[in-house]
DNA sequence: TGCGTGGATGAAAAGCTGCTGAGAAAATAT
DNA sequence: ATATTTTCTCAGCAGCTTTTCATCCACGCA
């Protein structure tokens, strides 16, 4: 297990990487935002701790840039500010987890714990696309930290959407993996699920992230 | 919950312990180094506050002294430093939490209750989730601070959506958890036993934890 | 500019799912 | 032995989902 620790105090800093090796990790420092992305970015680590006071680019900022690169690896947040806002705008980032300086070490080691654990636990099942979040374990999903209720079918057709994410796919293929085997008779299931979908997760933006692609199918997009 | 003061100072040890038997701790006090060693390898106690400033040996080696013995109770410094490198010192060396001199007495409850309660959650076996809290071994439930009867069922029915928080979990899986192997014939006794739970447990509340996914199954959550 | 095809939309019927109260059967306590 | 609690089944209902259908709109092409 590699573990990533971003923090610009070289002191606690070597402290806790002191204490991750000797808890049988094996773990690399980094001092400030920029290298941090480069370093994350590699995803050759199963987990990051993450300041988020930093020298120049701060740890939402670096959160938010390899997310949207596509780059999943757990993220526990360090943080001495201890406002609730602070922890809500991190873990709608896509952090797994924060912690609170100051903290204690037991503490800090029994989540990482559990969030390599968690990677450990084969399947991420949350995914993004731009400000888009889909949780297939909790079974909900997020537009910019707003709440949006779908039905089974709507989520069915979303997950699927946003697997393919950037991809056109055409109505066809959206049938065939929702409405199982292959039910020849054409109808317009589909179109009329997109509305649904469009109407609870695109209407109340300017920005439509279900784009149709006339003669051929729909996308999914994050902005460009 | 016994919990042992270590402070030189005669008139804030008293206070200390004042307040902590005020709320409902057993406290002893202790004014050296050396005493407080022998009074923490007792291993009588549940939890040491630590001043670092004492006569003869310190805070630190104190600590330092009791690990290298293996005993693990849980240690909050008291300091009247600020500097993180003492911070550090004190977190590596094993310490749980520290505060720093002067300190409001509700934080230092607060960081009390949290260091005594995660030592009883790892002996006992505790789940929590928001404001309710399920202990397997006196098989209790409250939520906040109110007590809830369960039947053996529906306690089942609630470890196991309690270890599955904020995961959404099937009839499926409830019932092949609790109704041993596959009955397979339907019938809705899981949903039943939801009932039964919410009846006692969220219909007092404006919150309710237990929450339907329709088409899934269902989530114990906290609030969000 | 007008036409045709493909897509969007509203409404309504049909289909389910989950909720609930009642009560029988089984287990447990008195 | 009797009372009480617990477990479980059943059936009806309310409301959400799914699906179909008819109509309307818009884009692209001659």
């Amino acid at each position: 297990m590699r573990i990533l620790v971003v923090e610009d105090e070289k002191d606690m800093n070597r402290i806790i990487v002191k204490r991750l090796v000797a808890e049988g990790y094996c773990a690399d420092a980094c001092y400030d935002g920029e290298s941090a992305c480069d370093y994350i970015c590699l995803e050759e680590y199963d987990g990051v701790i993450l300041d988020i006071m930093l020298p120049g680019m701060d740890g939402f900022e670096v959160l938010k840039k390899v997310r949207e690169k596509g780059v999943q690896t757990p993220v526990l947040f360090l943080t001495a500010r201890d406002s609730t806002a602070d922890v809500v705008k991190g873990l709608d980032l896509g952090a797994d987890d924060y912690i609170v300086k100051p903290f204690a070490f037991q503490e800090l080691m029994a989540r990482i714990r559990v969030m390599t654990r968690k990677k450990a636990d084969v399947r991420e099942n949350v995914y993004r696309c731009g400000a888009l979040t889909v949780d297939c374990n909790a079974h909900s999903v997020t537009r910019e930290e707003k709440n949006i209720d779908l039905s089974p079918r709507e989520f069915s057709v979303l997950v699927y959407l946003i697997r393919n994410q950037n991809i056109v796919v055409t109505r066809d293929q959206i049938a065939a993996n929702i409405w199982d085997s292959e039910s020849e008779s054409y109808s317009n299931v589909v179109d009329v699920y997109i509305r649904y979908l469009r109407k609870k997760m695109d209407d109340d933006f300017s920005f439509k992230m279900i784009q149709t692609v006339r003669g051929v199918g729909y996308v999914l997009r994050g902005e460009l």
